[in-house]
DNA sequence: CAAAAACTTGACTGAATGGTCAAAATGTAG
DNA sequence: CTACATTTTGACCATTCAGTCAAGTTTTTG
C-alpha cells in the first residue's frame, strides 16, 4: 500500500534542494557546457562524487533545474483569467512577470540560455505543453478583442512582446545596469520600469 | 612611406573572412565555452593549426567576431534622425532591427549570449561607447517628446523594449516557431511581425 | 627561376573535466 | 549497542580540447 518508488531520506532531501540552488547559480551564470560539476559541488558545499551520488550526471541536474524553472516560470500565465478585465489581467500579469524578472533573474537567464542554443533539453515541452498553453490564452485574448475589448491586433505576437520585453530586464541586466548605472541603483528602478512600459503597452492596446 | 602593420596579404584577406563566418555560426549557436576550435576550424574548411596561424587564441576569434557584430548591430540605431518625423523614424528602425533579426540571426544570437553571461569581453564597450550613444538617442527622444510630437514615455524603457522585441524574434527563435509552427514557415512571417508590434508601439506613443 | 616569405598540417602536450570506485564515515532501526 | 543502509570522499581514469612545434608545401618577389 505504501511502496512508493520516490521515497526520499530526510538527508536526500536537504542535499538534493541545496546542490538544485547552487545549480542554478552555476548555469545560469555560464550555462551548460560553461559550468562545470566541480563549481556546483563547491557553492553546495560538498564533494563532486557527493554531488554525483545525487544526480549521476550533469545533465540530470540541468535537467532538473531547468524543469523546475518552467513550472514557476509559467504559472502567472496560467493565470491569467479569461473572466476578468482585460486590460487589468494584462498588467497584472505584466507587473508580475517584471518582478519575477527582478527578483530571480537567475531563472530568466536559466531559460534564455537553453532557448538560445535551440532549446536542446525542451523541445518537445515548448511544442506540446507551451504550445498549448499559449494557442489558448491566445484565445482568450482574441475573444476579449471580439467583444471589443482590447484593439485589434495578433495576440500571439503581443504575448511575445510581453515575454521579450519583461524578461529583457533578467536577461540583459548587465547591458541595462551599463546603460542606466545610477538608476539601477534605485529601489523604486523596476516599478518605474513597470510603469513605461506599461503606458505603452495598455495605451497600445486599449480599444479606439 | 609605405610601413603599415597592417599589411594583410590577399591570402589572410580571405581566410580570415572565412574563418569569421564559420566561427560566427559556431559561436552563435554554442556559445563560447560550448564551441571548439576543431568545430569552427572544420567549418571552415582548414586545419586547427592552420586556423590558429591566424587568430593565436580562441578568444582572439571571439572577439574579433563581437566586435564586427556589434558595429552592424548598432549601424541603424545610430542612422535615427533628430531632424526627422519622430513616429516614421521609430518605425523605420523597429522594421530594419526586426528584418536584421529575420536576415542573421545569429548576430543576434551571439551577442544576446554575451550580455547574458555578464559581458565578459565587451563591459567596457557598454559602460563608454554604448552608453554615451544610447544617452545621445534619448535625449532626442527626450526632445521629441518636449515638441508634443510623442507621448510623454520613459526614452530609456522605450529604447529597451524596442530591442527587446525585435530581438526576441532571433533570440528566441525556437520557441517561437514551436509555438506558430506554420506561421513562421510563410514568406510574410516577419511583416506580420513587424505589423503587429508597430501597432502597439506607435498606438502606445502616440500622442494623445 | 631561385631564394625568401607566407602558409599549412600531422603529431604531440598538458590542463581541465565528467565520471568511477572502493573504502571510510555517518546515520538509523531494532 | 549492533548490524545494516546511507552518505561521503580521496584517488583515479578516460576523454576532450586549447595550444605548440617542427617539418613540409605553396606563394610571392627580385
Amino acid at each position: 500500500m505504501t511502496g512508493n518508488s520516490n521515497k526520499q531520506t530526510r538527508i536526500q532531501g536537504i542535499n538534493r534542494s541545496i546542490i538544485l540552488d547552487a545549480a542554478l547559480e552555476v548555469f545560469s551564470a555560464y550555462g551548460f557546457r560553461g559550468s562545470t560539476i566541480d563549481q556546483i559541488a563547491e557553492k553546495a558545499g560538498m564533494s563532486k562524487p557527493n554531488l554525483l551520488y545525487y544526480f549521476p550526471r550533469k545533465d540530470d541536474i540541468y535537467v532538473t533545474v531547468l524543469e523546475k524553472t518552467l513550472e514557476d516560470w509559467l504559472a502567472p500565465f496560467k493565470d491569467i483569467d479569461p473572466a476578468g478585465d482585460p486590460v487589468e489581467e494584462l498588467r497584472k500579469y505584466t507587473i508580475q512577470k517584471l518582478k519575477m524578472s527582478a527578483q530571480q533573474p537567475e531563472r530568466s537567464q536559466l531559460f534564455a540560455n537553453e532557448i538560445l542554443h535551440g532549446a536542446p533539453s525542451i523541445q518537445k515541452f515548448l511544442k506540446s505543453n507551451l504550445k498549448r498553453l499559449v494557442d489558448e490564452k491566445a484565445s482568450v485574448i482574441a475573444d476579449w478583442i471580439a467583444a471589443g475589448k482590447l484593439a485589434p491586433v495578433d495576440p500571439y505576437h503581443l504575448i511575445f512582446m510581453i515575454w521579450a520585453t519583461t524578461q529583457h530586464y533578467a536577461d540583459f541586466d548587465v547591458q541595462v545596469r551599463a546603460i542606466l548605472p545610477e538608476e539601477t541603483a534605485k529601489a523604486d528602478f523596476f516599478d518605474k520600469a513597470a510603469d513605461s512600459i506599461l503606458t505603452i503597452l495598455l495605451n497600445g492596446i486599449m480599444p479606439r
